[in-house]
DNA sequence: TTGTAGGCGTTATCAC
DNA sequence: GTGATAACGCCTACAA
């Protein structure tokens, strides 16, 4: 900038005020300024922009693991929101890994970045509530419901409803949930199901573990058992294409036999064969949220409500899950 | 760290010693100021840090799309390798947009990061070569096989070739390539097929739509126009995976009649019925590689030796590539 | 409309 | 060993 100014014979502040459009300039010096800057590929230096203004335009993007597609697709989504608003993100991974997600946060704080967005390791502890205020800047809390943040969240009991009522429709009289007891999806769909199915304790199983020996072995007892159709939802997509994967090998027909649902409704979805129905949230509505909702706590500090913003999912029913066997033209 | 200077009673380069480990400082003074800062969990103001010292810490990354969980993967995998360092990263999507790469850069050189991992959009263009030239900053590509500068990436042909050589083994007389033209794996596979199959190009087609009632047709033609077994060879997993409900779809055994190779070795390969073959590349050797040789460059501008570390890839053969149908007890 | 002066929170270079 | 002092590159008064 400074190098700029001597270039051009004025000084360097005229330039600063040219380069943002500041005030008025004398048209003429202006355009002698601009001319030279883009020749240069003059980028200005965030950095000491940063310093002197005390903004950094960063925005802190703190994930569980960033690896897991659902996540990345929402760090893109972020990070074009907040490039609408000139924020660059700096993005981590705590690996559901509390020690890890700390040492996010402190180097986020040493970056004295604008804004944090962040999926919690362990959401409402008291140990993350504390790092949260101590860390003292704005933050919302991305697919999680935090009591003491905003954030922005699937409503996964609704959706677990939907599910329960789908498969139910579908007639289906027995069921299984993949995943586990504590997880919002699981107490929808108990919900829901009770409500139509009154022993439903009878005719519910939960599997929780990953190992594909134990679950083959449970299903395969499972449908040895009972002769009516099944109803499976899995916590999410990856899980279901394991299940029917299984299922496949087991013999048992889907949605002859099984009528399956999973979570998320990546693209698998559609390439599986038949076609996996599944819950979709809508990231792109998540991201366009959390980062609104992030700059306006930045622009009005004051403000200190917070605002819990659940999202609702809806159910894309595909084969996997259809009350009739489709035609194979 | 004025205020640490302030409430330990001493001058502020010396807390600034303290906490950077320099020089000798009295003991007595070092415990004080490091309580000190203990107590008010300071973070070092690393903006201000990079302004005086002209380091950033930062690394930027530019991936095409980060959606895409091969490059999630590597992201989270660099800022790993970064991490060990004290790099942090900051994160860009190109979207396969020229232009959209060239903004990124720019902002890059407004943070003045330290270095950059780029997976470049055109990797070779005129463009492209320009573009980093004027940056002026350590930079690796990543994935892609650049010639004017540094680059890490999975020698494509070989892997192809090897793709070539197992569908051959397993006894497959027609072969598919799911992909374009231009991509080294089909180069590699072509070509290691080409030495056994002397009437290749009678033998062999290629898919490269993604319209999945095109892909249809074409497959179901082709298999009732041949009694024998087809080697399939997808360009990623996600393609294969569609391919493979497809030929279920069609009834069309595998591996039966057709054999299935994908690339990427995604977690899906393991839950596939039946498990999917793929080519492993491996992620981690990437990522470190990238990441020491971006360190190298920032720490030795001087060496402008530029460095190309092709990496090779390995085929994990499963269920749906195998010779002989697997017994399902 | 433009230039001068001071400060942002560090690091680095001096004297003391 | 330690404390002044001057950068770093920019922004924001304030003065001209």
């Amino acid at each position: 900038m400074t190098e700029i100014a001597r270039l051009t014979g004025v000084s360097q502040p005229t330039v600063s005020r040219v380069l943002n459009g500041n005030q008025a300039v004398n048209p003429e010096i202006r355009e002698r300024v601009l001319a030279c800057a883009r020749e240069h590929n003059f980028q200005p230096n965030v950095i000491a922009r940063s310093l002197a203004g005390s903004k950094t335009m960063l925005l802190g993007l703190v994930f569980t693991d960033i690896s897991n597609s659902f996540f990345a697709d929402l760090e893109k989504l972020l990070e074009q929101e907040a490039k609408k608003s000139g924020y660059s993100v700096i993005v981590f991974n705590s690996d559901y890994d509390w020690n890890r997600e700390k040492e996010c946060l402190d180097v986020i704080r040493r970056y004295r970045v604008d804004g944090l967005v962040i999926v919690p390791v362990e959401e409402n502890s008291e140990k993350f509530r504390s790092q949260m205020e101590s860390l003292d800047i704005p933050a919302v809390a991305l697919t999680r419901k935090t009591e003491h943040m905003d954030c922005v969240y699937v409503d996964h009991v609704e959706a677990g409803g939907q599910v329960g009522r789908h498969l139910y429709t579908q007639g289906c009289d027995s069921y299984v949930f993949v995943g586990t007891e504590k997880d919002g999806k699981y107490e929808g769909f108990t919900e829901a199901l009770r409500e139509m199915v009154p022993d439903l304790e009878t005719r519910l199983i939960r599997i929780e573990t990953k190992n594909p020996g134990e679950i083959r072995r449970t299903l395969r007892r499972h449908f040895e058992g009972c002769s009516g159709k099944t109803g499976i939802f899995a916590y999410n997509d990856r899980r279901a294409v394991q299940i029917h994967g299984i299922l496949q090998g087991l013999g048992i027909e889907v949605p002859g036999r099984a009528c399956l649902v999973g979570f998320d409704n990546t693209y698998i979805c559609d390439y599986l064969y038949p076609g996996l129905s599944s819950v979709a949230q809508s990231n792109e509505e998540m991201a366009a949220k959390a980062v609104s909702r992030l700059l306006w706590k930045i622009e009005h500090p004051e403000d200190t409500e917070i605002i819990k913003e659940p999202i609702r999912a809806r159910l894309i029913a595909r084969q996997s899950s259809a009350a009739v066997e489709e035609d194979k033209s």
